[in-house]
DNA sequence: ATTACTTTTAGTACCAAGTCATAAATGATG
DNA sequence: CATCATTTATGACTTGGTACTAAAAGTAAT
């Protein structure tokens, strides 16, 4: 029996999400239904064409490549910055960042996140980090929001900043990690 | 004056690589020749039609995604490896490992490169990295091959493996990382 | 059952961005 | 000037639509 129309359109956009590169000749053959009624249907959702859905689609992936070299430069989000005091970034551990056996986050998530922020933390077109001595404490789990704290501490005898920078998990430590940081104006290059 | 036909087929083929999602009529323009011109080099090019080749980014875009999840848990490619002894794997530096600014490649790539390895190394279902020092001895540039050497040594006192990993580009040195491991049979857990 | 309203289907004209094929105009070169 | 490569023009057809109008079918209420 053909189902009802708000039911029809429930599925329909579902259907369209999950496969967007569908024509609504095709979609009318599974509904079962007219390709009039199906692009009634688009309307009222304000489902765009198929082509407009493929152009976005592929622009997202433009944006992606863009975005990719930018984002990747900060890991985890920056809520709270004094520059060359201190920052606090959060990170919320997903299936990317574990171990697809289990559900532990891999040692070098955690660790990004604290050395981005270090990074990030010193006012300096570019910061770099020359040594560190990092511990961690527990391990971390898919769903766990990771809190990442850095504070700016003095300048070593060599001209490096360290950075100290703490993360924690419900206000329970996870990792700890000392960052030497070389800044620009003191480039090893 | 209007360029020749094989330099703008050079420069046509740039373009559309550059910017996929412009029309035969935007092209003439930009080439001040007639649409049916930019068709013909299309066709002696073989670039396929602007809807067909915002569909092809967009398909690219939904591999990604899934790819995106599986690659996650290898940093650098393992070439070489005695479980419990050592092990070898390779990074090479591209775009997606540097900053934006500079071209020099982020720590956290190398760290998870070592950081990787000295995982992949032991043998058990699951190790965790509990504690490291490691050292960044020189920055590594884009287009750069890392080859990351893990030796394991002794047991600590409390039970955990050291792993010790250098890594190097062209034999010069870059990194060094001593890391403390978990092993699944004394879990944290 | 008749009326009223919603939902679905049908049909036409039109559009963008093409393909395919044929023919004519233009340019360069021996 | 003849000849060949290159470019432009033209028309018919294709896909996957939009926009609009009109008719048909289904459902509910009086």
């Amino acid at each position: 029996m053909r189902k009802t129309k708000a039911e029809r359109q429930r599925l329909l956009k579902e259907t369209i999400e999950y496969t967007p590169f569908i024509t609504d000749e095709e979609l009318a053959k599974i509904f079962e239904v007219s390709i009039q009624t199906i692009r009634l249907d688009r309307m009222e959702l304000k489902i765009p064409e198929l082509r407009e859905r493929i152009k976005s689609v592929a622009k997202l992936q433009w944006n992606e490549q863009v975005r990719a070299l930018a984002v990747e430069d900060i890991v985890g989000e920056v809520v709270d910055l004094e520059l060359d005091k201190k920052a606090i970034s959060i990170m919320d551990i997903g299936r990317e960042h574990v171990f697809t056996k289990k559900n532990i986050a891999r040692g070098h998530h955690i660790f990004a996140q604290a050395n981005s922020l270090a990074v990030a933390v010193l006012n300096d077109e570019l910061a770099l980090t020359a040594k560190s001595n990092i511990r961690f404490i527990r391990q971390v789990k898919q769903g766990e929001r990771v809190v990442a704290k850095a504070v700016v501490k003095k300048q070593t005898d060599k001209g490096l900043t360290i950075v100290q920078v703490d993360s924690f998990v419900n206000n329970e430590q996870v990792f700890t990690g000392e960052f030497h940081m070389y800044r620009s104006r003191d480039s090893i290059d």
